[in-house]
DNA sequence: GCGACAG
DNA sequence: ATCTTGTCGC
């Protein structure tokens, strides 16, 4: 497990945070359509905390996106950088992430997040933020709806309806498993929104969250208990 | 003004 | 995210 660098500047109160979204946020690539689900590779992040120690274990995991088998894995540790607030999450998952990222013995080719990317109040959340700072395609798979409004998608896996801010789709809620309750999908960089989906329907074959986070969350939090005192000597 | 609010 | 036992179901 290798050690989280924080970025040099990395911002320190809302206010900065906020000024570099909006720096950034002109560099997202939308007009590309993303790497062909079902070839190459696959890379899920996920991090995990324990704000009581001032830890945080992020994890990245590398599957061959046309078996779903993990071809590598790595994590990184390090201290919590910023605080959870609704809208900044990026700040305080991104060090550690890239930590994680930079560990791989492969290129991660399409990054998954848990979190969203254009679907986002200022239209840069963490998916969309990772993609600049690492030049990489990603994506943003979320558990749950953030500020936008959405209809409930048809019962059967595939269905999909709009995630909108207004008039404009900033996302979708698809449903990956029948019956079951949706995921909420929205562009990162460099991918198209019909690309994302069909990522991630492929990555899951079976349960309601994709194999990448399934993964990605499971290594994370085994990683963040290695840790607990008596974890490794030290 | 108050509440809601990815992880 | 995290605090937490058993329990219902495939």
């Amino acid at each position: 497990m290798t050690t989280v660098r924080i970025p040099a500047g990395w911002p320190a109160t809302e206010e900065r945070a906020l000024a570099v979204q909006d720096e950034l946020r002109g560099r997202v690539v939308l007009d590309e359509p993303g790497p062909p689900p079902g070839t190459g590779r696959v890379t899920g992040v996920d991090v995990a905390y324990d704000d009581e120690r001032d830890v945080v274990v992020a994890a990245a995991v590398v599957l061959d996106a046309a078996t779903l088998d993990v071809v590598a894995e790595a994590t990184a540790v390090g201290r919590v950088p910023f605080p959870y607030v609704p809208g900044l999450l990026a700040f305080r998952e991104i060090p550690a992430v890239l930590a994680a990222l930079e560990a791989l013995p492969c290129a991660p080719g399409l990054v998954v997040c848990d979190g969203y990317g254009l679907a986002h109040p200022r239209r840069f959340g963490l998916a969309s933020h990772l993609g600049v700072l690492t030049g990489l395609p990603t994506i943003g798979v979320a558990k749950n709806p953030f500020v936008f409004a959405y209809q409930e998608p048809g019962t059967s896996r595939g269905s999909a309806s709009p995630l909108l801010a207004g008039e404009e789709e900033v996302g979708r809620a698809l449903r990956t498993q029948d019956g079951i309750k949706p995921v909420f999908v929205s562009v990162g960089h460099r991918v198209t929104l019909e690309t994302a989906c069909a990522h991630t329907l492929h990555l899951a074959p079976r349960f309601r969250l994709p194999e990448t986070t399934r993964h990605a969350d499971a290594l994370c939090r085994r990683a963040l208990r290695a840790t607990d005192v008596a974890g490794d000597g030290h």
